[in-house]
RNA sequence: GGGCACGUAGCUCAGUCCGGAUUAGAGCGUCGGACUUCUAAUCCGACGGUCGUGGGUUCAAAUCCCAUCGUGCCCGCCA
């Protein structure tokens, strides 16, 4: 609703300017103060100020009288308040948007007919998920639920690097090292935690190992690459058998969080298809295409970038940037847009490829990256697969189960609410919590900004974290069943007419609650109001963070949210038995506009919404 | 050394792209309050900030520009 009182107060201001032959380019239009009762502002006035001749707020006076509000459907007032525009809802525009936002699909923009590949994750698939990964998963499915809820037909995919190097090494040292060889036990029973074993072995010994015997290894996993690069099917069965254990248990762990793909795109799927050659073929055709030191080469100097782009070794065989290379146009011929969640250090990568898939002809406005900066551990120390350095991700998640639990089982003695939580309850409460706080400590930050991971900061529930916002939901869906269990009760007294209760779990539509009837004029308090003028705004935030790519605003919205709603709950009783039955009614489709809401919001961040906690 | 990002209360962060409403917002922590009333994982109040620093643009700068300092990342025939 908040969307389409913008495009009316843009008309609205445009016809007006235009009246006065001021300028329209810029109508300064903004979101006012909280204290300010109006929806929507302008300071347009502050820079017609010089041209008009007269103070910013005469002007704001001139273009306020011109502006017929009759004629508005979703504007009740135009106020000036020194130079400032404010424009204050009517009754039509909260009416419409308390009658929308009942519906359970709220939020939930228009079908585009665009589709979208997110490509995400994409770790290389030699070991357990670490925390330092762990931001790519939770960032890039909040970025795929955001676009679908923004209207795009959204693709999720995990491109799986099984043709680099790292996986020769990691087939080699597979097939070259026994159980007796490896330093520990699995830390996990998990087939990637049974195999990195062999991959950290493996490197040990290239780093460290008798010179003879290294350069043997080597020589070997040479053979391997080339056999890959050749297409050779014997060496594509050895590499796909570690890389699809390993990502077979990678992809069990993300499922915890749970971040799922519809497809694993294995880069050998584009050196096996003869694309990688072609692309190659096209490369050596280009001006910037280079042939130094036995290696094929593309100068982008000429572009701003100063490191060269290998794209062909001087052995021969392809790099992980030219087999991107083909993978992206191969996205281009399938999807509309193309959006890579990407850590800072593959920046520099990413900016050569845009370069040069735009050389190869490609238009490369449709492909975006969002780029998110590295999480270290306290006193600086990075993560390492390779190295064994880390938090394991199912350890963070195990913890703050755990923690979560915990936390459930001290506070059942104080509980009020009569809903007998059993301990299947508990399970669900401590997973739903624990999982949704980490998944909400991180999607809620400027992916820019670097993270320090700690314990006890990621794995707090207190206010501005998951539990705070999944409270609200409980607390919408506790009025609700209250309210169905009241109107059942009275049914079986005769006292109402109302057969039907509240199921919290679907929307209000077709229940007892009759939405026609509902008269959101009777929302005359100031909590109320703004609460649902909170509501309003969620599809326009829907709108903005799709645009921006940035799903840490849905979690400030969230936020938001929460302390509205929170304010309406302490100052309006909704079931109570002085509350007017209009009231009432009003208030009750204002909790069920809510849960939607507050559902659909944490649904896009990936985080549950818990019945009850 | 060069490139890119980040720097806002003791701590963790919104706000910065698109500059505007006399006191720059939250939370944590500290201190003090509120459960006979739809769940207190909640709410109310107090304390706490030269928005890294210095210039500039503007009627107006946390926000734009320049410089500078600090931190992170990158600058492989790795991915």
């Amino acid at each position: 609703m908040f969307l389409v009182l913008r495009a009316e107060v843009e008309d609205a201001l445009e016809g007006a300017l235009s009246a006065l032959d001021f300028p329209t380019d810029d109508l300064g239009i903004e979101e006012p103060p909280e204290d300010v009762e109006s929806v929507l502002a302008s300071s347009v006035a502050f820079r017609l100020a010089g041209e008009a001749g007269a103070p910013p707020p005469q002007v704001a006076g001139q273009i306020a009288d011109e502006i017929d509000v009759d004629e508005l459907t979703y504007v009740s007032a135009v106020q000036t308040e020194g130079p400032y525009l404010n424009f204050l809802p009517s009754d039509a525009y909260l009416a419409e948007t308390l009658e929308t936002a009942t519906d359970e699909d709220y939020g939930e923009l228009e079908d585009r007919e665009e589709s979208v590949v997110v490509e995400h994750t994409s770790a290389n698939p030699t070991g357990p998920v670490h925390v330092g990964r762990a931001r790519n998963p939770i960032i890039g499915d909040a970025v795929a639920n955001l676009l679908e809820y923004a209207g795009y037909d959204v693709e999720r995919h995990y491109y799986v690097n099984d043709a680099g190097r790292q996986m020769a090494v990691f087939t080699w040292a597979y097939e070259t090292f026994d159980e007796d060889d490896l330093e520990d036990d699995p830390e996990r029973d998990r087939i990637e935690y049974d195999l990195v074993r062999y991959y950290r072995t493996g490197n040990a010994f290239l780093e460290n190992g008798p010179d003879e015997e290294v350069a043997e290894a080597e020589a070997e996993i040479e053979s391997i690459m080339q056999g890959l690069e050749e297409g050779d099917d014997e060496t594509y069965e050895r590499v796909s058998e570690v890389v699809d254990q390993v990502l077979s248990g990678m992809k069990a762990c993300l499922e915890r969080l749970p971040a799922e793909f519809d497809e694993f795109v294995k880069e050998t799927r584009f050196m096996r298809n003869g694309d990688t050659d072609d692309l190659v073929a096209r490369l050596k055709d280009l001006d910037e295409a280079v042939y130094e030191e036995d290696a094929w080469q593309l100068d982008l100097e000429d572009h701003g970038i100063d490191k060269n782009l290998v794209f062909l070794r001087s052995d021969g065989t392809s790099l992980y940037a030219t087999r991107d290379l083909a993978h992206h146009e191969w996205k281009f011929d399938n999807y509309d847009r193309a959006v890579t969640v990407l850590g800072e250090d593959h920046k520099l990568q990413a900016r050569q490829l845009n370069t040069t898939l735009e050389l190869l002809g490609n238009d490369t406005d449709q492909l975006e990256q969002v780029i998110f900066s590295w999480v270290n551990l306290p006193g600086g120390l990075g993560m390492s697969t390779r190295e064994g350095t880390g938090v394991d991700l199912d350890d963070l998640l195990d913890e703050a189960i755990d923690r979560a639990r915990q936390e459930v089982e001290d506070r059942l003695d104080d509980r009020i609410r009569d809903d007998d939580l059993d301990a299947e309850d508990i399970e669900r409460i401590a997973h739903q919590v624990g999982i949704g706080a980490v998944r909400y400590d991180i999607v809620a930050k400027q992916p820019t900004k670097a993270i320090t991971f700690e314990w006890d900061q990621a794995l707090d529930f207190e206010a501005q974290s998951a539990p705070y916002v999944q409270y609200v939901h409980a607390r919408c869906c506790g009025i609700l069943e209250e309210s169905a269990a009241q109107r059942a009760a009275e049914d079986a007294s005769g006292q109402s007419p109302r057969a039907a209760g509240l199921d919290p779990e679907t929307d209000l539509a077709g229940q007892g609650l009759d939405l026609e009837s509902v008269d959101a004029g009777v929302l005359e308090t100031e909590a109320e109001r703004d609460l649902l003028e909170t509501i309003a705004r969620f599809p326009a935030v829907i709108e903005e963070a799709a645009d921006d790519l940035e799903p840490h605003r849905i979690a400030t919205f969230t936020r938001e949210f929460a302390d509205r709603f929170n304010a309406f709950y302490r100052e309006c009783p909704v079931l109570s038995d002085d509350v007017d039955p209009a009231v009432r009614d009003a208030r009750l489709a204002l909790v069920a506009a809510s849960k939607h809401t507050v559902a659909n919001a944490l649904d896009v961040l990936g985080v549950e919404a818990p019945r009850s906690m």
